[in-house]
DNA sequence: ATCCAGGATCTCC
DNA sequence: GGAGATCATGGA
């Protein structure tokens, strides 16, 4: 098999695959991962600094995906500046980098994600993908398309086990196949537009809308919010004094900048593997 | 067994 | 705008 190698600095396959923002890979044996992204799946592994693809389809388009270009180091340098918490949070985990993940699996996988644990997360997914999606290798499948879904019932979906977010997700199909979600088009908004416009879904609020402007949309100054952030943030930058969704909002905008995704990433990380505030 | 999860919504003030 | 109850489910 053919193998392509890719030197990426501040580049770690396992901590930017499980540290929490993507539900479509797996872990195999021999220490490599499978990643599947919209119709493609990529089998790929690190030696040292080195990225190894095994098989030689669609690298430029992967190596997009793990957002290849951008200069992390100086984002680390600039987060880390007078700020010993999220130093620490990021020499937990250096190699973290933002995935560019299609929008509408985003949309349904965060829709999934509210009240809900990672592993069963991606369990559901997995379900969802076997169920409906484009077999596109051994036991592989692609997320399905708003097509592949148009036709699927809240009891199917509640079948899966998705429970409560049933009549989301049926939302969610409905409104996109409806037009007003191309991504093309949602490009040219503003990110406060842009988020008002995903929140028009039946089950998408801040937070789902924020995870989705992150890892899709690369508007990486906003800073989603959920209960593992609160715990971390509320205890490492504002002494543990309980604060609204807004001031801490604005706390984190005020410290972070355009860079708030990021750091919310490093800290998200650091924060749930650490428990910190938890306990 | 009981708790809790990458929350959102509804109601009520 | 903020506080509280409710929502299904299963992994830990």
């Amino acid at each position: 098999m053919e193998k392509v190698y890719w030197d990426c600095p501040d580049f770690s396959l396992s901590q930017t695959l499980e540290c929490g923002q993507c539900f479509r890979y797996q872990k195999e044996d021999n220490d490599c991962y499978t990643v599947i992204s919209g119709q493609r799946v990529v089998t790929l592994g690190q030696a040292g600094g080195s990225i190894v693809f095994y098989g030689g389809e669609d690298i430029s388009f992967w190596k997009g995906y793990f957002d290849g270009e951008r200069n992390y180091g100086e984002i680390k340098q600039q987060l880390s500046r007078n700020d010993p918490v999220m130093s620490e949070a990021i020499s937990f985990a250096p190699g973290i980098r933002i995935l560019k993940q299609e929008f509408f699996e985003m949309l349904m996988s965060f829709i999934l994600s509210q009240n809900n644990h990672i592993p069963r997360i991606r369990g559901l997914i997995q379900r969802l993908c076997g169920e409906y999606g484009t077999c596109i290798g051994p036991g592989q499948y692609s997320f399905p398309t708003p097509e592949q879904l148009s036709g699927v019932s809240e009891e199917e979906y509640r079948r899966l086990g998705c429970g409560f977010r049933a009549r989301y997700l049926t939302d969610a199909v409905g409104k996109v196949l409806a037009g007003g979600f191309c991504p093309g088009e949602l490009d040219q908004l503003s990110t406060a537009e842009l988020r008002q416009r995903l929140m028009s879904i039946c089950g998408v609020g801040q937070k789902v809308a924020d995870c989705i402007l992150l890892f899709s949309f690369g508007r990486y100054e906003v800073f989603p919010m959920d209960v593992w952030i609160n715990r971390v943030y509320s205890h490492a930058y504002c002494s543990g004094k309980k604060l609204s969704l807004l001031e801490l909002q604005k706390s984190a905008a005020e410290n972070f900048g355009e860079n708030a995704g990021f750091a919310q990433q490093y800290l998200f990380h650091y924060g749930r593997n650490m428990k910190i505030g938890k306990g």
